[in-house]
DNA sequence: CTCTTATCGAGACAAAATCTCAATAAGGAG
DNA sequence: CTCCTTATTGAGATTTTGTCTCGATAAGAG
């Protein structure tokens, strides 16, 4: 199955350059402004397809929803476990491992979590 | 709001002993069969619970759904990209960052994704 | 034992994402 | 350029995952 390039696939990366760590929520109600015809399920796809391409990544933290960042260099994310900011982390050294037999890694994702110092100046929940 | 210890909240906790990284719902199937009466929702808080005291840790990988963990020392898991199978790395070593300012960090998660030994041998995807 | 209220079980509800399907359009063949 | 195949789209239904509501139950302090 052959992949085509469409005017939505590319209206979807554009955007994911505008916004920071959009969930596919935030995607679809950034891009209805300009393109109100455009489907949600549209949207939902062409990050799917994105991220199999490796031109985005997709990512997971505890509030249960999937987040996309287009900046694929390997970086970390902060994420604050009560206003789930999320912060890049430029990192110069990845992280190493004893090889092993029974599998080959292909991507390494780091995630500190913590509270933020707004949140935890404002209460210590 | 005084915890209680209750009967199902042990329960829930002994089936993630018995059980490798399930998912809340791989919980409540699993304790149906001893305790028929136990209800969904009370497996889910009781998860949830367990997570906020720290007894066990909720773990997010892109299938979008929730594992549970009741090994709570700092390891690292893989995660097969085809069969989503998690593996346990241990680790010696914690991952370390320059200190910052605009936050700070009560945990650090690390994951690998790849494809594990059977999934690199039966096919290429 | 009594009382307060955290917790429970069942089912309704909500949120997030996928699936269905007829319509559209990308892009290769001629 | 036109025709044809079929990947992709948009709308809404559906599925999946998890939360909420509420009357009933039971933990545990006094």
């Amino acid at each position: 199955m052959k992949r085509r390039s469409t005017k939505q696939r590319e209206i979807v990366y554009d955007a994911l350059m505008q916004l920071y760590h959009p969930t596919a929520e935030e995607v679809y109600e950034y891009l209805r402004g300009a393109f109100p015809s455009i489907g949600r399920a549209t949207v939902f796809r062409n990050l799917a397809v994105l991220a199999e391409e490796g031109r985005i990544v997709k990512l997971f933290f505890p509030d249960e929803v999937a987040h996309y960042d287009a900046n694929i260099d390997g970086h970390y994310h902060f994420v604050c476990r009560r206003c789930s900011k999320i912060i890049d982390l430029s990192v110069t050294k990845r992280v190493s491992f004893p090889p092993r037999e029974d599998f080959v890694v292909d991507t390494q994702e780091v995630n500190l979590y913590g509270h933020c110092r707004e949140c935890q100046e404002c209460c210590q929940s």
